[in-house]
DNA sequence: ATAGGGTTAG
């Protein structure tokens, strides 16, 4: 809290803490205090931004010490929290006001200060030209001053001799004139000039950016930082972001603590450099940088910025889809650590994130932590939760999702179409249609009307299930109950078709498209192309390819990839080559799945040695190999008869914290099978029950096929699963 | 600035 002056004129200059206007002259100070109240009057009159209660406060006295009428100086300074009387030279008591002055006043509290002065010095000059005020002027500063009436900043010099010819060339962009200025000083020199002059921000940016692409320099951080803190302080933030945005795109070697090294130096408003923090953060994470941003975040604490959400939630959500969930949890940690209040946001994020990699207690303790930090879960919060059971869940997850809505209605929240889109598929993932058809029934009920989404879920859990009639049947009542059709539904009807043989039903989908405006898309496409490789046709496959380059529909590595695999299935590894190589020259990269097809193909010509040279080789391009990826090598080892080798890849895949799913232990215990262990296979077919495995037909394909048709009853701890159902029962 | 639902390839 700052002490308001009281009665004597010394006293004001030592509590002078807003910027100050220090004129020198060469005589008559103390006429010149009363020109100066006159000239602020009216600079003030004129700063539209300057509030009632800031008023202008003079001072006077002689350079020498002594009262003459020699050379002397005067003060202005404008400052809030004055009362009229005490406008006036040497004025008096102002306790009464102290409540209005800011207990914690910031620099950019006083930028219109600044502005004003800034007018009553021009004002003084023109003044001095038409000869109002005696004495000649000498020099005008403007400088903040902290309690002590120190300097705290440098000056921001208003003698600009040298700026106003610079600024107008800056200003009107004569970069020729500015070259042949910039003859005999240096361009680091004129940035730094530049920036002393106090000159607008905006005009310093253009110099800046205009500079290092003519001189091919790159001025250094601390004078970077140092505009960025200007532009913050005239808060031309829209600025500093597309600023910072190049910055990260095109960074050096810059550390990230050798830039927040250079914050500091910039300024020591701690609001100001906390706000080009998390904008720096903010840019790293919107240009995918997530995991540098990730280091900025941890750094900032170190350096004592603050951080918002403004950075933190898009930092939260980035690692969510990088899944770098670790990470993510950390942030979640430091951020309730540094007091940085989380929103619904924050914490709907962290639940997603911990849901999308199975750990769903975990997301439960999430939503038990929101309550203690005062935050109420949302219709959102719950739709994460509920589809993270559907997707993740183990045995009886659909129970538990409907546990859950029942919990949400409970406290109030009313489910919406999301909720019961998200239950509806996964009734459909669970193969239980009839399940999704009542859910469906019981939103209608509950007066929610279901959307295009609903609809094609529904569609497409009835394709999956084999019934494509039914699914053009609910088509057509989508269509008569003024629902459109969009992409996805199409996508969805074709793929039920070529799924189901019926390539050419699909195809005439496919001409219905144009008919109805709907563009088909790459999906579309690889859809179609995917259904051709399967076939063999894979003329008719390039042909669908050529088409929608010719339609410039750009092809995605998914649809390389359906190529690819269908190539490999014939055998024609030098053609997928070739197209690997022409992917390329798209600038698409191989994905998991690109090697998943390789290493399947290797696989099935009985070389698991070469296919996990592949495994190898993702790694070094950083790319993390899937589940999918593991079982297709085991698979391959088992096929081989090597199951030593096999469960080494088990291992690997543990060591990377991804834990056997239900294709794990087909491959495994199929493995075990074939070499007659049938006691091991029915050893691993009980550990995958104990984890709370769904066994899905395969495991009970092998189960009869391999077991009991050798005799071999397994003891499956009295769990019977029927398939067509959802929940297993124990008897 | 940021959060939840549907379609393809292994």
């Amino acid at each position: 809290m700052l002490k308001l002056l009281s009665s004597t004129s010394r006293q004001i200059q030592t509590h002078l803490t807003s910027p100050c206007l220090r004129v020198t002259t060469e005589s008559q100070p103390s006429s010149f205090v009363n020109s100066l109240s006159s000239l602020t009057g009216l600079a003030q009159r004129n700063h539209k931004s300057l509030s009632f209660y800031q008023r202008a406060f003079f001072f006077c006295g002689s350079s020498s010490g002594d009262a003459g009428d020699g050379g002397g100086f005067a003060e202005v300074e404008v400052r809030s929290g004055a009362s009229e009387t005490e406008a006036e030279v040497g004025a008096a008591d102002a306790s009464d006001s102290s409540a209005i002055v800011p207990s914690n006043p910031r620099l950019e509290d006083y930028l219109p200060v600044y502005k004003c002065l800034k007018l009553t010095l021009e004002l003084v000059k023109k003044e001095i030209e038409i000869s109002k005020i005696q004495g000649r002027f000498l020099q005008g500063t403007i400088f903040p001053r902290n309690k002590q009436g120190k300097r705290q900043f440098s000056a921001l010099s208003l003698d600009e001799s040298l700026s106003p010819a610079i600024t107008n060339i800056i200003s009107n962009q004569h970069w020729s004139k500015l070259k042949a200025h910039l003859q005999n000083t240096d361009p680091n020199t004129l940035l730094q000039q530049l920036l002393n002059s106090g000159a607008d921000p905006e005009l310093i940016l253009r110099y800046f950016t205009w500079s290092q692409k003519e001189f091919k320099l790159s001025h250094s951080l601390e004078l970077t930082f140092r505009i960025l803190n200007s532009l913050a302080l005239t808060k031309k933030y829209s600025k500093i972001r597309s600023f910072l945005d190049k910055f990260v795109k095109h960074e050096k070697d810059y550390s990230v603590s050798a830039i927040f090294h250079a914050i500091p130096m910039s300024g020591d408003s701690f609001c100001v450099n906390s706000i080009l923090a998390d904008m720096l953060v903010l840019a790293y994470v919107r240009n995918l940088k997530i995991l540098r941003g990730f280091e900025a975040f941890k750094r900032a604490g170190d350096y004592g910025f603050k951080l918002s959400l403004i950075s933190c939630n898009p930092l939260l959500s980035g690692l969510v889809k990088e899944s770098e969930n670790g990470d993510m949890e950390f942030v979640y940690r430091e951020m309730i650590k540094r007091k940085i209040e989380l929103n619904v946001i924050s914490f709907n994020i962290v639940v997603n994130g911990l849901c999308k990699v199975g750990k769903l207690n975990r997301a439960g303790d999430v939503i038990e932590d929101m309550k203690v930090w005062g935050v109420s879960p949302n219709v959102i919060t719950y739709n994460t939760l509920i589809d993270g059971y559907c997707k993740m869940g183990r045995i009886g997850k659909m129970y538990k999702a409907d546990a859950i809505l029942k919990e949400m209605v409970a406290k109030g929240i009313c489910p919406n179409e999301v909720t019961y889109n998200i239950l509806i598929d996964g009734f459909c993932k669970d193969e239980n249609v009839s399940g999704a058809m009542r859910v469906f029934g019981e939103m209608q009920r509950q007066g929610l009307r279901p959307n295009v989404v609903t609809y094609n879920i529904l569609i497409n859990g009835l394709c999956s299930d084999g019934k494509v009639d039914e699914a053009v049947a609910l088509r057509d009542q989508m269509v008569s109950s003024d629902l459109e059709p969009n992409v996805v539904t199409h996508n969805v009807l074709i793929n039920g078709f070529c799924k189901n043989k019926t390539v050419n039903e699909a195809i005439n989908l496919f001409n219905d498209m144009e008919k109805q405006g709907v563009d088909p898309n790459a999906m579309t496409y690889t859809t179609l192309i995917d259904a051709y490789c399967k076939d063999g046709g894979m003329e008719d496959a390039f042909a669908l390819y050529n088409m929608m380059i010719d339609r410039r529909i750009f092809p995605e590595v998914s649809t390389y990839n359906c190529l690819i695999a269908g190539l490999c299935s014939k055998g024609d590894v030098k053609a997928a080559r070739n197209l690997i190589n022409e992917m390329v020259s798209k600038k698409l990269s191989a994905d998991v799945v690109t090697y998943n097809i390789l290493i399947d193909s290797l696989c099935k010509k009985g070389e698991s040695r070469k296919a996990v040279k592949l495994l190898d080789e993702m790694f070094e391009k950083g790319l993390n190999p899937s589940h999918v990826t593991y079982n297709t090598l085991m698979d391959g080892y088992c096929r081989e008869g090597n199951l030593r080798a096999a469960l080494i890849v088990r291992t690997r895949m543990e060591r990377k914290g991804k834990q056997a799913n239900v294709v794990t232990y087909n491959v495994l215990i199929k493995g075990f099978c074939l070499k007659g262990r049938l006691e091991d296979a029915n050893g691993l077919l009980n550990e995958m029950l104990e984890r709370g495995l769904v066994p899905n037909r395969t495991t009970y394909e092998i189960i009869k096929e391999e077991m009991m048709e050798k005799g071999f009853v397994p003891d499956i701890e009295g769990h019977v699963y029927n398939v067509s159902e959802t929940n297993v029962k124990r008897r």
